[in-house]
DNA sequence: AAATTTACTAAACTGTGTTCAGTAAATAAT
DNA sequence: ATTATTTACTGAACACAGTTTAGTAAATTT
């Protein structure tokens, strides 16, 4: 009878499995190379075994959706020990555009691929995604409380910063600006970090 | 002989008549609905017709992608009739937002989804998508010139701009805000647009 | 030792994009 | 006017997706 809680260890061992394989496909062989098929096959297993284990393609990409959140929100945790609300809203913006260009594939996932629909349908999904975004709010409205950012809505405020961090990093990942080399990204990110910030910071 | 003229034009006319099947599915029953299939019996042919017009459905995804490009510049054309240049630049942005919001499906195919690959391969077949970025780039040159705008760097102010406009429309296009309600969607980003406004133009 | 549950597979089904061999009509050549 | 050729198409297939189903062999329980 005790062989039940190994039965459930090896159930989890084998799932973290698919998903390590699904996200090395992601990650090393580009978005189009994650098929129901390969990941069988990395795994050593048969196609139907996959669904054993998850309802559909659909809920893989959810999973690693999710460990792209958990892992955004860990690189966050370095934003406590800064002090200044405004140095600690520019590390933010850092952080978040080298974790979108250190891992697109995955941040495409978790930001613009159609296929996870795990951002509306059930809202306490969506629990991890929040978390990341009110770092985001909270260094938004110290610098508001503190004068470093006068804005008559801080909801607004945060939001048009997501979103200029956002595109920024999607015009890039999906090849929407031909006008910039690719040699000269790191450099204009580099660029529009201090010229959002010189910009939206007061005093 | 002089049929050869008769010929071409029925060519035309018939891929224009894919193009605005294409278009139709897209628009109408989004973007998962448009199949080669499902073209091909819209206007009557069978699915192997489409490939003696298209050389395959990327083909067809750029051809509508440069419908939607000469749209956008068609809209911006209202722009010469402004004079002040921050009237003018919000006027832009204002557009540019609209055209996104009203055209969902369209703007996704121009500025998110991965298949249509026009943007780099060939960059002559990227001079539409650059005419529409010059008008905003422009814009921001006479903003600096006139003392409305003090950037160290046109190019990157203007970046900046379109990422934060494209950022915007493409967290709503593509379901990533749950955080805001539906119904409040446009006044969200009438507040951006007033926010961003104030926050870059000085004077 | 028998019955049942578990973990898996082989093979198929549906639905894609795409190609290819063939055909019937329109055109051109003789 | 009759033949040859080009044009505009179709039917059927191929390869490859995601997914389901029926079955099987081993592990577990009785």
């Amino acid at each position: 009878m005790g062989s039940a809680e190994r039965k459930e260890r090896e159930k989890h061992e084998t799932r973290e499995m698919i998903l390590a394989a699904a996200k090395k496909l992601f990650l090393n062989e580009g978005f189009e190379h994650v098929t129901m098929r390969r990941i069988a096959t990395e795994i050593e297993y048969s196609p139907a075994a996959v669904y054993l284990y998850f309802k559909d393609k659909d809920a893989i990409y959810c999973a690693l959706q999710e460990q792209g959140f958990k892992e955004l929100y860990r690189c966050q945790s370095v934003l406590t020990a800064i002090k200044r609300p405004d140095e600690k809203l520019r590390a933010c913006g850092r952080i978040y555009l080298d974790f979108a260009m250190e891992n697109q594939e995955l941040y495409d996932l978790m930001f613009i691929m159609r296929a996870p629909l795990m951002a509306f349908e059930s809202p306490e999904d969506w629990n991890l995604g929040r978390d990341t975004y009110e770092v985001l709010q909270n260094i938004i409205n110290e610098c508001i409380e503190q004068g470093y950012l006068k804005a008559p809505n801080a909801q607004i405020a945060c939001f048009s910063l997501w979103a200029l961090l956002h595109g920024v990093v999607s015009i890039f990942i999906r090849d929407r600006a031909p006008m910039i080399a690719k040699e000269h990204r790191a450099q204009v990110i580099n660029g529009i970090l201090d010229f959002t910030m010189t910009e939206f910071l007061d005093k």
